[in-house]
DNA sequence: TCCTCATTTCGTTATTTGGCGAAATATAGA
DNA sequence: TCTATATTTCGCCAAATAACGAAATGAGGA
């Protein structure tokens, strides 16, 4: 009950849906996600590790960089029923629609 | 989005999703929820109303009683989609077990 | 009508959550 | 080694949430 718990909140947040809906197009380092949400890197960082702790994302560095995408295995049960889910809602929501042409127009190595 | 949100928050309470996992058994009226979660009555009647805006159960009055069961067509995508993963979900969870067994013991009649 | 009892609403309180900026950490490159 | 930059951690504040008890509401039965 505790992990469904943790599931649903960490899918309960604004901006947190809009970073897995980000995710969907392709890894994003945390400056890049950053860049779109609009939130100091300390939030942003704050909604990273919730989001990881609930198995819906994962990351890895690259340099000084550290990339996140989505869980592809997530050990939780209820994330990896979850997240394919998602992966079909929200697909024309305008803030998401938004959020991905801000992406396509965003390049890593100018941005940070 | 906002009603994705509104969804998975209403999922995201320990305390909702056992009234939910005890509704899949049979409707039962706010007295015998209140006495299987052993909450105050105001509480138990603010989550209610809090799963009834995310379109997740609905009620009738019989008598004096509000007789709560799921909402068995959502007008909410989401929560269409979730009601049926949560019925499979938490079959083999303690606290969930524990409450369905006070259910088959509980008589509304001599309860309220 | 009046009383009883199930439920909801209201006002309050403690806890959690989401946000920020500053300081700490880590890594790439000079 | 020193510096610059990406990220995380920490300490704080404001808003949201979950809980309670008391008061209000509403329906059935005396």
């Amino acid at each position: 009950m505790q992990q469904l718990s943790q599931t649903t909140k960490a899918l309960s947040d604004h901006n947190r849906l809009r970073i897995l809906k980000m995710l969907q197009l392709r890894p994003l380092c945390v400056c890049e996600i950053t860049a779109v949400l609009q939130l100091s890197p300390s939030t942003v960082s704050k909604h990273l590790s919730l989001l990881r702790h609930a198995n819906l994302i994962n990351d890895h560095k690259e340099g000084k960089w550290v990339i996140c995408h989505l869980e592809e295995h997530p050990g939780n049960h209820f994330a990896a029923t979850l997240l394919p889910l998602l992966a079909t809602w929200l697909e024309d929501d305008p803030q998401i629609q938004a959020d991905r042409q801000k992406i396509a127009r965003i390049n890593r190595a100018d941005l940070c």
